[in-house]
DNA sequence: TTGCTTGCGTTAGAAGTTATAACACCTAGC
DNA sequence: GCTAGGTGTTATAACTTCTAACGCAAGCAA
């Protein structure tokens, strides 16, 4: 938005064209998968010869790099937005199921295989970070189910440099992290078709592990 | 083994070159991920020129679908061997990181974001059998701690195309499923560097999912 | 209105990649 | 010892990313 109402007419066509080439992008990306993404064949879709994407985007990690940040800001909006109309941990957790399979192949750019040594950029972490707050709020509230005791929350007690801060206790930081890790364990599993052929139904067991962390 | 001690001296070199360009591939694999791998740059490793490695396989996939045959051998072996030992359904879970962490990129290679489409073939679906059995077998063990009752156990009791004609009851399936995907979930957002900066040990996180699953 | 600057798209080209084809050689086995 | 099959070679096609050099045209300013 900021980016397409700027001041000059060069400014919003280069915005413009910018937008068109994620698309294409993450039209690729759906079908055959990040790694098989090409700035030569989205430039001939978009009827350009190759080497004028460069004029975009500085090259082929800049423009994933985008699409990641892309997907974060989507992801901590939606969640955002939820929270604000009142939604408790188990509604984020069918949110985030529900996001994850709206796009399978952002939900695996974001938490997939990185390429080792990848660094993400600090503003995707800040986004990501909103993303925990959100979950942090949602676990400190009342009712939830009991978690078992463990050292654990004591470790956690001691190192909380991810949670900025956020005033939650022990056992909310436990319940946040338990939250991400088993959801994103069924998710990614889920995605990568790892359940096909299994004869289950993947959101029975989604659900299953949802109530086990969020209640009702 | 049974590739190498094959009669003719021709298996034999062969079957050395396809190891030798194995080796080649998984340290590729290793520091840059499986989508940077080349064929090339293996030949030229090995003294060679690039179409060579043609003669010792099809193409890049069936290099990497080698890599994950062997990968998963490699995983039930590990997992059978402790099984015959003894070992119980937390001493798999500790199993499981180790052999994950050792290879971070072995255990990606499985279990991490595939390419959308990419259909594995039967032999290593029937390897990843093998392992799930093993952990259905641990599941069915007394004195494991208690999972929350829920709607999930009558599904799967109903749909257990997966499990084979293995003898399990439903909450030893629940378990089994559980077990793999809580545990994948704190591995794999581990492995893909989603906790470097929390300041956190995600060996102690690991560990009280294990115990939440396994028990002491 | 007349420039001038800046940005955009082009082609050409270097350095990679996967993969096929055609050819030479060597060796294993008859 | 000879022959056939396996192995390695080079050449080539069709891709990829990305840089360089060029021309054009649109926006901005005097």
């Amino acid at each position: 938005m900021n980016e397409s109402e700027a001041a000059t007419p060069r400014q919003r066509y280069r915005a413009q064209v910018r937008e068109e080439v994620k698309k294409h992008a993450w039209q690729q990306i759906a079908t055959a998968g990040a790694s098989a993404l090409s700035l030569n064949a989205i430039a001939k879709q978009m009827g350009m010869s190759g080497p004028a994407l460069y004029r975009y985007f500085a090259n082929r990690d800049e423009l994933i790099t985008e699409l990641i940040r892309d997907a974060y800001r989507s992801l901590s909006e939606t969640f955002r937005a939820r929270a604000a109309a009142g939604a408790d941990l188990g509604d984020l957790a069918r949110t985030l199921r529900t996001w994850a399979l709206a796009d399978p192949q952002r939900y695996l750019l974001l938490y997939g295989t990185p390429v080792p040594g990848y660094q993400a950029p600090e503003d995707t972490a800040r986004t990501a970070d909103e993303v925990m707050s959100v979950i942090l709020d949602a676990c400190g509230a009342d009712g939830l189910p009991a978690l078992p005791q463990s050292p654990l929350q004591a470790h956690l007690a001691d190192h909380q440099a991810w949670t900025g801060q956020h005033p939650a206790g022990a056992p909310a930081l436990q319940r946040a992290l338990t939250f991400w890790t088993r959801l994103h364990g069924v998710l990614s599993l889920e995605l990568a078709g790892q359940f096909t052929g299994m004869g289950f139904d993947p959101a029975q067991l989604y659900a299953a592990e949802a109530q086990a962390i969020a209640g009702r």
